[in-house]
RNA sequence: GGCGGCAUAGCCAAGUGGCAAGGCAGCGGUCUGCAAAACCGCUAUUCCCCGGUUCGAAUCCGGGUGCCGCCUCCA
């Protein structure tokens, strides 16, 4: 069994067969460079940055594409708000957004095309949509025709009629349809504009990712994500101007995740119930983060809370625990093959077992949940050899790798457990060593008393002791700092 | 109003026809000078309610109830 994953296009699971074998070509909305990233956009920089992790897992050449969308009205009204150049506001934004996407361990997308550098290719595409007699330009504006596109609301599963009965729309009366968008924007005095065939303007916000998502990929392409608010109208949109334009089919798999709620309420900036990543990795661990939305399914809506941050920051410390517990043993040994006699162990045969679990569980629609269930599953395993008298270094090193390349997938246990575990002290090592060594001096002399107070004032300082065969060990008391 | 989704233990959560993953929290035990960690055991005879289909349903169908989202910029 290959790979499903769940298309919003035809509202089933499907096996995912790439148009070129072994490659996959994946488009993905960015941001609206206007204001500092959300948690909303932390998960959905998270669920396809695992993605595009997994395909690659999976050996597909992938070919990544994250856009910025560095034009539209949201920006030209912070900028006026400011004082500043929306370009200016772009560009500061853009910087916040690589900073927050770095912390939080996000890759960086293949290609990552801006609005702005990509208006001749909008507006070939807009001449080309209108020689085919899907839009029209009214006075400056280019609108595209909903109704003349056959199979408009595909996407959505929504027919116009449908849609007109909701629709709280303020009609501009110059659309021959109250749902036709705009394709071109004609510039009002003072805004950002570039020059066009139908006069100086700007492009609307659905072509841009037409335009430029062709351009990289093609003109039919594999994997097309964002958000479930995207997929209507702007998704909508998007696939019916490209169809328009080329008679193709222009996305074969939509994927879409789900929200983020606060109190089980959207997230959202209208409703001020949002928090900025900054403010979350100011308190939380980049990879609880992770972990905290990965033990979600990527189309379920996940509900925000510190307490359940921190109850992923100690799921993850276990993780770490044990990594370290087996580097300890290991120190400095490293093995560069696997050989027979370590594959023939069963703590060895078992991870492989797991191994193949938590791929099944990522094929069926990317279930990272169930994938980490199995990550916690090797965890126990490895544990329970780790409590053995008779220990293997090169099977522990194997074990050790298993977890964590599995972990990678997910973005996790990518340090040093070591490092993860004394993170955030605000006593130095120095003391901590020194303090250590005194009440191991106190233990030999079984003067408990003082081996105790030291304990004591170390956990004033956040740190437990573990006494082990192999002496003592410290690490953060997670669950006193959160 | 139209369309769609969800409801699983104290909490989070996976599971879409065959004995209910995993994590957090809690309790008991082994280990320990004491701890911690780890391991073992316990914590949902039952998956919102009521009917139906089936040898068999958390899973399928019908009807309720509750919550959420989209239809307007939004990840």
């Amino acid at each position: 069994m290959g790979l499903r994953i769940y298309n919003t296009l035809t509202g089933k699971k499907e096996d995912f067969t790439p148009i070129v074998p072994g490659r996959v070509n994946i488009y993905v909305c960015g941001v609206t460079v206007y204001d500092y990233c959300h948690m909303g956009h932390a998960r959905s920089m998270i669920v396809f940055d695992v993605i595009v992790k997994y395909l690659r897992y999976l050996g597909y050449k992938v070919t990544y594409v994250r856009n910025f969308t560095d034009i539209d009205d949201k920006i030209i009204k912070r900028a006026k708000e400011r004082g500043k150049d929306p370009k200016e506001i772009a560009q500061y934004f853009t910087k916040a957004f690589y900073e927050d996407m770095d912390s939080l361990g996000i890759e960086r997308a293949d290609i990552e095309p801006r609005a702005t550098e990509h208006i001749p290719e909008m507006v070939s595409l807009i001449e080309r949509i209108i020689n085919k007699g899907y839009a029209y330009v009214v006075d400056g504006n280019v609108y595209f025709s909903v109704r003349r596109f056959k199979g408009y609301g595909g996407l959505s599963k929504r027919s116009l009629e449908e849609m007109m009965a909701g629709a709280r729309v303020e009609v501009d009366p110059r659309k021959e349809h109250p749902l036709d968008f705009a394709l071109w924007k004609k510039a009002k005095p003072g805004e950002p504009f570039w020059e066009s065939p139908w006069g100086k303007g700007r492009p609307g916000w659905h072509i841009e990712c037409s335009a430029m998502s062709m351009k990289y990929l093609g003109e039919t392409f594999d994997i097309h994500g964002g958000g479930q608010d995207l997929i209507f109208p702007h998704h909508e949109n998007e696939k019916a101007q490209s169809e328009a334009a080329t008679d193709k089919p222009f996305v074969n798999y939509w994927i879409h995740h789900g929200f983020l709620t606060i109190n089980q309420e959207k997230m959202s900036k209208s409703l001020k119930n949002f928090f900025t990543i900054r403010e979350i990795l100011s308190k939380f661990h980049p990879e609880a983060i992770r972990l905290f939305f990965l033990n979600h399914h990527y189309r379920s809506p996940v509900d925000f809370s510190d307490e359940k941050i921190k109850e992923a920051t100690k799921a993850l410390e276990k993780l770490y625990i044990t990594l370290d517990r087996a580097k300890q043993i290991l120190g400095e040994f490293r093995q560069e093959r696997t050989d027979e006699a370590i594959r023939s162990k069963p703590l060895y045969k078992r991870l492989v077992e797991l191994e193949g679990s938590f791929k099944s569980a990522m094929d069926d629609d990317f279930n990272t949940a169930k994938a980490i269930g199995c990550l916690f599953d090797a965890i126990k395993e490895i544990n329970l050899y780790l409590d053995k008298d008779e220990k293997e270094k090169g099977l522990i090193f194997e074990a050790v790798n298993k977890v964590k390349t599995l972990g990678n997938i997910l973005g996790i246990l990518r340090l040093e457990p070591r490092a993860f575990l004394t993170q955030g002290i605000d006593i130095s090592v120095e003391e901590i060593e020194k303090l250590i060594a005194e009440r191991a001096i106190a233990r030999k002399r079984r003067d408990f008393k003082k081996a105790d107070s030291i304990r004591e004032r170390l956990a004033q300082s956040g740190i437990i002791l573990e006494d082990t065969p192999h002496g003592t060990t410290w690490r953060v008391d997670y669950k006193r700092n959160l």
